[in-house]
DNA sequence: TTAAAAATCACCCTAAAGTATGAGCGTCAA
DNA sequence: TTGACGCTCATACTTTAGGGTGATTTTTAA
């Protein structure tokens, strides 16, 4: 869609050329009929097409060109939650296995490890054991710091 | 690489321009030659002229026309913690004092009761008392479920 | 100035979290 | 098949977190 406004824009600008092109012809060949003087002043004439066809073709490009500089900057607000990607790099950097992500996600909601296991339907001595094999892995001593190394590292959203 | 056919195809008006150009010196030589009004000589010697410092003109221009345009499409996502702005209605909403929200913040950053009275210079009884209220203001049992809700709120980052 | 809110601290108790160690069971690749 | 790994669970223990109550001292606002 904006390639076509954009084209006619750009084809206006050569339309009126062809017109100031035609009318500049007729015009020097006016002043060669009015002074005759085609076989006197010929390198002036030639000149002068020169100079004006070279300012026609810078004045041409100028024109066509690109504008000098579009910055678009596209600023692109998305919630986290949207956002998120797993860093599976990361994850398996750390060999954090699926089960303890699993653990990791419902800790980082708030949940204390007694619901974990009922969520999970595991007892609440495993859910430890993950914690604890968890908190190794970090390199983190609490659950809460569990949850904001985790999240730094994208591993939970 | 890219460059010729990029070229080629931001300039399209241009080349157009050229063969417009071309096509309407033909026709005029073809209505002098039609109508015998001049010698063809000179017309085709002054069209060359013509052509070439036309082509010139734009060859210049673009040629010392400014960098190339920069068109730059940037994409970004920010990150929470370069966003976060405290809702502050949020917190007077809740009624959370200045000190609350800073055993809040260092208790979403992972630190213990004990480390969190250290570094405020009271005693861990306090950080408590402090801790109390704002699991009773944030409607919580947890300090994990503390973090979560504050950050949901935009409390904290 | 005076009441209300904020900040401080203590004591006691329970609940939850975390540590350490050991072990059974299933899967999967070498 | 064997050994590594993941998941499970248990017991015993320590530490941390949280609840309840009461109290003192600043700060703040009416």
């Amino acid at each position: 869609m904006a390639n076509a406004s954009n084209f006619l824009s750009k084809n206006k600008s050569v339309v009126l050329y062809g017109i100031f092109l035609a009318i500049l012809l007729f015009l020097l060949k006016w002043l060669e009929l009015r002074f005759m003087i085609m076989d006197h002043a010929f390198e002036i004439y030639a000149g002068s097409i020169a100079i004006i066809f070279t300012a026609l073709g810078i004045w041409l490009a100028l024109k066509l060109a690109r504008p000098k500089t579009i910055l678009i900057e596209k600023k692109v607000f998305i919630e986290q939650s949207e956002t998120f990607v797993l860093d599976e790099k990361e994850l398996s950097k750390l060999n954090i296995s699926k089960r303890e992500l699993e653990v990791l996600q419902l800790m980082s909601e708030g949940l204390s490890n007694q619901e974990i296991a009922l969520k999970l339907f595991v007892s609440l001595n495993t859910i430890k054991t993950h914690n604890a094999r968890l908190f190794e892995k970090l390199e983190v001593k609490r659950r809460t710091q569990a949850i904001e190394t985790a999240k730094r590292l994208s591993i939970i959203p």
